[in-house]
DNA sequence: TTGCTCCTCACGTCACGTGAGGTGGC
DNA sequence: TTGCTCCTCACGTCACGTGAGGTGGC
């Protein structure tokens, strides 16, 4: 029996226009009867369904043709619209303090250095796949709201567009799914426990390696047994260290960082210092 | 010195065709010269400033036409933002757990509910104003996040929006704007506290009623007072009463919300217990 | 033949961007 | 005259909604 498109909307919840307009762009293809009318077949009208149910979540056709055909793709639009509400509760805020006290000026500082910050995350994300990205962009992210105010400022900026516009991560398959599984619950309040964590070590590095000692020996100790230097993690972290010196992370990025972001060089200073008072304390560190 | 369209957009910031668009919406109304070229005003440039901040904001046209030409726009603006944005978040949290598991029914159930709950919302904001309507449709929402199970919950769910659709609570502009100020602090924090504190007390209000038992006789004490009977506090408090009463907001409104949500209902009966327990300990409470 | 479904255009939406083609000013 | 600015169309964008006009099936 035929399933013309009344039945396939009616079963999928679709209007015709829409499921016609999936049609157009080749999101389902129904098979054509002699008469030109269109039969869905059942897989067509699970597909209709999908597709309802993912524009209600508000992807665009093109995201939806990604998600349908790849698991991953959702996981990469989850990242972006995170980003995009990352963007939009600021716009909020500053929406309810123009209408409290009506700073225009005060407002277009703001978005002058909003729009800054969200060009930097937006090519993190690019360039960083996955929740890695997430982490990654979440992480700069904090150090991202200071104004431009200097020529030097300025001319860091585009040196980090610059280098991540032009910068390529390509992990290995293998890796990229053992980097997916390792960061798969790097959610916001995890980020925010981590960076707590890191913030506390860099503080006070010596009183922070006395009461983590056992665990940071354990984990020397592990990084120094024969499985792990045949595991993934290991050729990972050695994968990522050379990206980190080979492109320019090390030498552009992280240096012109420091120059656009005040906070920035305040955190990447106290990190080397903690650094130095590691490698001190434990001598088989590095 | 006539100031062309060029001219006014470096100085505003924005492209000629964006300049342009908003004269053709009469956003701005440059003086026309007798070769058809458009002149600017110091105050049009001004405009053009405001329009190209609001548009970074993320306001339509039509809503900056009304923010441009009256004050208060602003804040029905950041209202009916802050629920979208509300109903964003439920979206992506989808988004997030459909990557997850992939239960797809689960989803579509939720959207449903959160198409419910969004209708109900922004009815409500509809109906009552300013941060009044804010904090009434946060009191709400909390009830909302149920799915519809019996028919009698879909007929409940009709009246609620029948009587939103139908009914209109028109403040005269004096106590309008005597809410307005009395509300202004009303945010989301705010109103979390209220609602904790209000939960307390219908738990367990005898023992409520022991802690504040001085603050709740000074408030009676002053309700009785002439000062109190004579400000704008007392004839809002009137108007909503009569507002309560007469537009079925008591008889239609509130026991549609019961029937349609079963933790409505349990926090209404809790709320109805508590008022009798007060009623008792305290002859001239009511 | 009558109603109902199906089909394919065509036009509108929102805030512009990207030209094209023509005129004014120096 | 040359180059630059100004003007006004016209068309495209995204995911459809709203018809219009014509055909197929019972």
């Amino acid at each position: 029996m035929e399933v013309l498109i009344h039945t396939a909307c009616r079963s999928s919840g679709l209007t015709r226009k829409a499921a016609e307009y999936y049609v157009e762009q080749q999101l389902v293809r129904p098979a054509l009867l002699e008469n030109g009318y269109r039969d869905f077949s059942e897989g067509d009208v699970e597909r209709l369904k999908k597709i309802g149910t993912l524009r209600k979540l508000g992807l665009s056709v093109q995201e939806i043709r990604a998600v349908l055909d790849g698991e991953g793709a959702l996981l990469e639009v989850s990242r972006r619209r995170e980003l995009a509400m990352e963007g939009e509760r600021s716009r909020q805020e500053l929406i309810r303090r123009l209408a409290a006290d009506q700073d225009w000026a005060w407002v277009d500082a703001q978005l002058e250095t909003l729009e800054r910050k969200q060009t930097i995350l937006e090519r993190l994300q690019a360039v960083f796949p996955g929740y890695y990205g997430q982490y990654i962009s979440l992480h700069f992210g904090r150090y991202l709201n200071e104004p431009i105010v200097s020529e030097e400022q300025r001319e860091a900026f585009a040196a980090v567009t610059g280098f991540l516009d032009s910068a390529s991560f390509d992990l290995p398959q293998e890796l990229r799914e053992y980097l997916d599984e390792m960061t798969r619950q790097f959610d916001g309040a995890f980020v925010a426990d981590v960076q707590a964590n890191l913030e506390e070590a860099v503080k006070d590095p010596a009183a922070y390696w006395q009461e983590h000692q056992q665990t940071f020996e354990q984990y020397l100790l592990l990084k120094q047994s024969e499985a792990y230097q045949r595991s993934p993690a290991c050729r990972l972290t050695a994968y990522i260290r050379r990206f980190n010196s080979a492109s320019g992370y090390n030498d552009v990025f992280i240096p012109a960082m420091k120059r656009l972001s005040n906070s920035y060089r305040a955190y990447h200073d106290a990190l080397e210092r903690a650094d130095r008072v590691l490698r001190e304390q434990c001598p088989n560190y590095g």
